[in-house]
DNA sequence: GTCTATAGGTGGATAGAC
DNA sequence: GTCTATCCACCTATAGAC
């Protein structure tokens, strides 16, 4: 998975996200991340100012990596309900390949009160929560979708489906039968999908309309 | 908000719960948890083992009272569209009395993989989780809801909306522009109420189903 | 049951050689 | 740029007086 680093600064950062996410960062140790990033301990502190500050490099990576990914899916998006599913999609695929990622910010939020991330939350918001929030705006313009509910409020039901999935694996697992280990990345598949279908069947007019027919016709 | 203790015991738990809460298990001393529950910090050691088995009574106490607060929604409702509002106003009414609960479930997933409340979340998954999914089962049996959607499924996705939305605070709070201290609690029980409608917007039929009505009359 | 004092251990950070 | 050695602060846990 992890390839060799010629470049320190690298290795140091990959090694602090991957223990930062899965430990928290009160819990990992300057000497955790430099042993697992093969690198001497007290060179972190000639790239980074301190622990925080690796901690914070570590967070604005991430950041931009989503919003790259966020932005990527937005590009292709044909309708409001395309957006939907790219939107859940873009979260999918950023999961897939950051397991680790959604641990990163709920423990920001958690145990900082995202002090640290106070300047990244604004660009997430309008970078991926406001566009999702367009889209289903524009989709109830359109017809395409019932327009009693809220769309930030929509927006955030959406992404909350696959985020909690992520960051309450162990419990999820429990609930589905797999243990606390989690479930198997095929059921995380699955829910993936689910939740993107979950969320379009809220979001879909409640009934048929009868296109076309003059009013009168209406009993 | 909090009133004296003459009992020590419950002065040190409340103390570590509101600490564990909004800091972390580690992130948290001993002192702070003496200092803050006004009680001398060795007699901690009296009345529990360590400082983890301090915290495991305070995971336990807390799944206790979820667990309570679950039965008591459950037993009042009468139908599955029912059981769907009433497992959303049980978080809701929950989260109402500990603002900080699911900050320290996600910590306790986040940090230890729920190494802790390993014993704690087979009690949570079949105490609300199972009965909400067997509500959905039953609904979905009785034609009131579509019956393409995995009912286990759909039950994450009810209960995610409103702990996403609990443990996201900062979050949440920016997207909706209310800044990093998050949103007011008017916005935080609209949300509830939204939680519950998407939900069962999202279970409901899709089309209007002609009751009564001869097969032959479809055309 | 409650408190004082402290042992024993670890972590973040730096000084300075190379 | 990289490494060794180490300082200092702080934390958990206990011993033992009252």
């Amino acid at each position: 998975m992890h390839h060799q680093h010629k470049d320190p600064r690298a290795a140091i950062l990959d090694a602090a996200e991957s223990l930062f996410a899965s430990q928290g960062f009160e819990a990992t140790t300057i000497k955790q991340v430099g042993g697992a990033g093969r690198v001497n301990s007290a060179l972190l502190y000639y790239y980074f100012k301190s622990k925080e500050g690796l901690y914070h490099a570590v967070l604005t990576r991430m950041v931009e990596t989503l919003l790259t990914t966020g932005q990527e899916h937005f590009e292709v998006a044909a309708s409001p309900e395309d957006a939907v599913r790219q939107a859940v999609a873009a979260f999918a695929t950023f999961l897939l390949h950051h397991p680790r990622a959604p641990n990163l910010f709920a423990r920001e939020m958690l145990d900082h009160e995202a002090k640290h991330a106070a300047d990244l939350l604004p660009r997430v918001a309008s970078g991926i929560f406001e566009r999702l929030s367009e889209a289903i705006r524009q989709g109830q313009m359109e017809k395409a979708f019932r327009s009693d509910l809220d769309p930030r409020f929509a927006a955030i039901s959406t992404i909350a489906q696959v985020v909690y999935f992520a960051i309450a694996r162990p419990a999820v697992g429990v609930l589905l039968g797999h243990g606390t280990t989690g479930p198997p990345p095929e059921v995380t598949r699955e829910f993936g999908r689910h939740a993107a279908d979950f969320a379009l069947a809220a979001l879909a007019r409640p009934r048929e309309r009868a296109p076309m027919l003059p009013l009168e016709s209406v009993p």
